[in-house]
Formats: C-alpha cells, sequence, structure tokens
DNA sequence: TTTTTATGGTTCAAATTTGGTCTGAACAAA
DNA sequence: TTTGTTCAGACCAAATTTGAACCATAAAAA
C-alpha cells in the first residue's frame, strides 16, 4: 500500500505497539513499564526483540531505561495544555522566575527549619546523579526549586510556582534541553544549587538571593546563547 | 498471573496508585494518610517499598511526613482557586506581592512605552477621585496594579498578577478595608503611586523599584497594625 | 505529671527482580 | 551464498523488595 501502514511484526511492530500504548495514556508519564521478560509474554516475541523496540523508543525519548530498576515513560500527554503555557517564551518564564525566586530565598532563609534544609539537601542530591542525562536533571531541578517554594511556608507563593512548574514542563524550551544540558552545564548548575545551600544554611538572606538570581540570569544567558 | 491488565509493580505502583488517589481526592488536603504498615498490608507489600513510595510522593511536594505523627497530603487541587484564596492570609498576599511587584516594575521601566504611560496615568487618575470610598479606591488600586503587570509585556507574569488579583478580591482583608482604608491612608497610597509613575517616565528602574517596595512594605504596616 | 501506644526513621542481609550482555540456531530476503 | 532479523536460553551486574528488629518522636491515656 502506501508508507502509512504501520508495520505489525517484529521489532518495529512492538515498538509501534507500545508506542500507541503510550501516546493514548495507556502507559502514563513516569508509569513503569512491564519487566522486559514480561513484555515478551505478552506481545509474544523474543526478549531480545522486545529489547530492540525498547531501544526504539529510548531513542525516540518516549522512555528511559534503568539499570537494575525498569523502564519509565517520559512521554508527556499534553492533556491540560494551558492557553499561557503556549503564549509564554522561555525567556518570558526565566524572567518570571527571575521576579519570584529571589525573594523566595529570602522568605526561606527566614522561615526554613532543619527537616526543610534536610528536604533541600535531598532534592539537591537527586539532581546530583544526572550530570549526563538532561531530563533527569531537569525533573530534579525542577523538583528542587519547587522544594526551595514550598520551605518559603507561603501557600499562596507555593501555589504559584506549583503554577510556573506546570508551565515550565510543557513549554517550547524542553525541546532545546538537551541541547543546552550538557553534562558541565548541570555539574555548573549542581554546584550553584549547593552554594545556594548553604547560603540558606548559614541564613544569610543576601548572600542566597544573590546566588538565585545569577543562577537564574545565567540559565537566561544560556537560552538566548549570549555570552 | 500476569495474563490480564498489569498495573506498574513495586514502589512506583503504590507511588501511582497514592498519588491517584490524591488527585482524584481520595485522600484530600491535610488528610492524614494511613500508617505505613496500614498501607504495606493493603498494598500488599513491604513497608520499606511503601516508604520508598512515600518518599518519591514527598519529593513531589504531595505529603509531608511528620515524625511520630503520620504522612499528610500537602496537595492542593489547582481546579478552584476558592481554595487558595481561603487559605492565604493578608499578611502572606502583600508577602507574595512584594516578591514578584519590584521585578514588575523594573520590567516596566525597560520595555513601557508612551502607550503604556498614558494607561497607567488613567489608571491612576481613577484611584485620584475616590478618597472618600475604601470600595472604589480598592477596585483602582488593584486595576493600577494589573496594568503595571500588564505594562511589563509579559503574559506570564500578566497572567500570574491576575490570579493574585482574583484572590486579592476573595481575600479576609475584604471585610478589613474599611478600617484600614481612611482617607488619609488612600491620600498617601495615591500619592505613592504618583511617585511611582514619575519614577518610570524618568526611566530610573532603582528609584520605581524601591517606592513599589516601600509602597507594600506600607500596606503591610497597615495591615498588621504594627508601627 | 508519668506511662503507654502509635507513628515515622533506620539498619541489615537475603531473596527477587530487572536491564545488560553474549551465544548459537533458525529463518527470510537480497 | 550473504546479510539481517528473530528466537531461545544462559549468565552478569545493578537495583529493588522483603522481613525483621530496634530507635526516636509525638500524641494519647492513665
Amino acid at each position: 500500500m502506501n508508507d502509512t501502514l504501520q508495520v505489525t511484526s517484529g521489532s518495529a511492530g512492538v515498538f509501534n505497539k507500545i508506542r500507541d500504548s503510550i501516546v493514548n495514556g495507556r502507559y502514563s508519564y513516569n508509569e513503569r513499564l512491564p519487566s522486559e521478560r514480561d513484555l515478551a509474554t505478552r506481545y509474544k516475541a523474543a526478549r531480545g526483540t522486545i529489547r530492540s523496540a525498547l531501544e526504539q523508543l529510548e531513542q525516540a525519548s518516549m522512555v528511559r531505561r534503568k539499570f537494575g530498576s525498569g523502564t519509565f515513560v517520559t512521554y508527556k500527554n499534553d492533556f491540560d495544555h494551558e492557553d499561557i503555557a503556549e503564549e509564554t517564551s522561555p525567556l518570558e518564564l526565566i524572567e518570571a522566575r527571575l521576579a519570584i525566586e529571589p525573594y523566595i530565598v529570602k522568605l526561606v532563609v527566614l522561615n526554613a527549619n532543619n527537616r526543610d534544609l534536610n528536604r533541600l539537601e535531598q532534592a539537591l542530591e537527586q539532581a546530583n546523579n544526572t550530570d549526563h542525562d538532561p531530563e533527569a536533571f531537569s525533573q530534579a531541578d525542577e523538583a528542587f526549586h519547587l522544594m526551595l517554594a514550598t520551605c518559603s511556608q507561603n501557600p499562596l507563593l507555593i501555589w504559584i510556582y506549583q503554577r510556573i512548574n506546570d508551565i515550565r514542563s510543557h513549554n517550547q524550551w524542553s525541546a532545546r534541553k538537551a541541547n543546552i544540558l550538557t553534562p558541565l552545564k548541570i555539574r555548573a548548575y549542581n554546584e550553584q544549587h549547593r552554594q545556594l545551600l548553604e547560603a540558606i544554611r548559614h541564613r544569610d538572606q543576601i548572600e542566597a538571593s544573590d546566588i538565585i538570581s545569577s543562577h537564574l540570569k545565567q540559565a537566561r544567558q544560556d537560552i538566548t546563547g549570549v555570552g
């Protein structure tokens, strides 16, 4: 017939079936797929065939495979695409964060207790193990900054930051992550996070606020390609 | 035993199930989850697996765990802004505005064109004729500050400020407006607005940012009754 | 107040699960 | 033939799960 006809056999067939299951929501974001051996019996194929299909899915950035752990869906279905997410450019997003986060950090310095600091430390370490995985770092980075907002103890600011994060994950910038987030960049960002947490630990409002400001300005430069 | 629909297993599966229970309202905001040992029997998993899932939920800022007390839902459904409006105190609202408005003003100084300045002038004059009407001034004041956000030209910041204004008009502070907004206070606020607009006209970023900061700090004082 | 109870926090080792790798045979298409 | 794919099985290495015990805290009960 024509080239739109789907292949239904072999690894290409398995690839198509799993891909459809993902885009149709049968397997949703962050969900773990059945094990390769399990998939093999389901699709009545050899494990090697399944692995070949999973490699293609990974190549297509739809899943991420973790040694000894499983295969996880990284594809996001845009159900709740709010208009505002469409209208906001990566640069405008950074500007908004530049507006709100330095003040959030000041509040964190004032309000954070030891438990909050431990949670920030955890979030930071999550991000520290992602040198070579832009997608993983991006997720951990979102979680770290949201945790900062959470530690401000201000429900309105937390709510606002949740909205920012929603937009962040639907933003056009997502497409360029892989280009911008080199291992070197990721390490630099992680180092800035570390410095920020130290400043918070020392209850140094001005230092902490300055660090988050330059952190975001750095990100702005990296996005615009200036510098 | 896996012929039928297979849900994700392990801690990832428990995480998904509990997360869904939370977003679907099965466990609602501030509610305490069953104990870890209880969840372990419910989900037929070891306590360690449950703890792993709860750690993921905590990292996602959906629950908060209290030593010796329990695990509590911190996730809020963002569908109705009424909730966040009810949970936000007048002080927290001012704090959020203090976070965002100074930066908005800086952007206005950078981006505002003559047409924007005229719009601000109009909004300001609207507020100038309301010396003896707290309700009218309050509305005009909201409009003026929203116009500032609009002049920042950043759609995300505009959207955020619209949400802030929504909350502002639903906030508990409304009840105390009549007490706080004396004619004297209204004139003082209007004067500060005037100075702000002048600073914007002179493209003085620092001056404009300082004025809006002290303007809001003044409002914070008036609310808390300090000073 | 003191005591008790329930809860989350921690540690440990064994068992299990999972993705990663390799081999060789069977099969189909060029 | 040659080439590429699929299949089936085995083993490796990493991560998770399990089950149990014990600790520290907070709230309830006495």
